[in-house]
DNA sequence: GTCCAGGGCCTAC
DNA sequence: GTAGGCCATGGA
């Protein structure tokens, strides 16, 4: 039995399918992923519900909304001066390059998109991936700070591995299915948080909790 | 009052 | 190539 694999069904027995990105639509992936970085999703959650309020989460609105309207709508999800550009950067590029249509250039070839994604500034790797996988549907697997400190925690990783290695780790193990992918990352999301509610003070001896145990 | 969240960029060594 | 500082709000 391949390990990752075990953890992903006693993770997917305990919390259930979690069906995520939770965004209506791909391009509103993007936002909540670039307004989640290094942020609290229910800060997140304010900003795309003043963002949605002003109809403001299409590429439209965003470019013509000022920098100081974008600003004070996102306010709440913190960073918001760099996240305001961020979210500017994306759109521009997204029209001038695919006159605005996200799905044929999230559709080309994937290491392609994935470089492309990287070059802009503000988007990093975990970002990219996540805008890959929920956004456009593609093979690429999402590491972020829980994923690190989890499978650290459970010995399959030092805590020394960079984004690329964790991430060859699991696209090397798992199956080649894109549900799969989003389903374990969201897993992996819920079970740290719901870890961090229960013991915020001992949260990484916490993340060991008797579903994962490893016989 | 303190800590930290579903990162990423820039600058020093 | 990498460690450290910086960005900012809001909930626990």
């Amino acid at each position: 039995m391949k390990t990752l694999t075990t953890i992903y069904q006693r993770l997917l027995d305990h919390y259930g399918s979690r069906g995520w990105w939770p965004a209506e639509t791909p391009f509103e992936v993007v936002i909540g992923a670039i307004l989640t970085q290094n942020t609290n999703w229910s800060n997140v959650e304010k900003a795309i519900t003043n963002l949605r309020h002003e109809e403001a989460l299409s590429l439209e609105t965003i470019l013509k909304l000022s920098t100081e309207q974008l600003e004070k709508l996102i306010y709440p999800s913190g960073f918001f001066r760099q996240k305001s550009e961020r979210l500017k950067w994306f759109c521009a590029h997204l029209q001038e390059h695919y006159q605005g249509n996200l799905d044929s250039w999230l559709q080309q070839d994937l290491d392609q998109v994935r470089s492309e994604l990287l070059s802009l500034k503000g988007i990093g790797p975990e970002t990219a991936d996540a805008i890959l996988l929920y956004a456009g549907q593609r093979l690429s697997f999402v590491v972020d700070a829980y994923t690190g400190r989890l499978f650290s925690r459970l010995g399959l990783l030092t805590g020394k591995e960079k984004y690329a290695q964790i991430r060859s780790m699991f696209m090397n193990e798992l199956e080649p299915n894109v549900q799969l992918y989003a389903e374990y990352h969201a897993q992996i999301v819920i079970h740290c948080k719901e870890c961090c509610r229960k013991n915020r003070a001992a949260k990484i001896v916490h993340y060991r909790i008797s579903v994962l145990t490893l016989e």
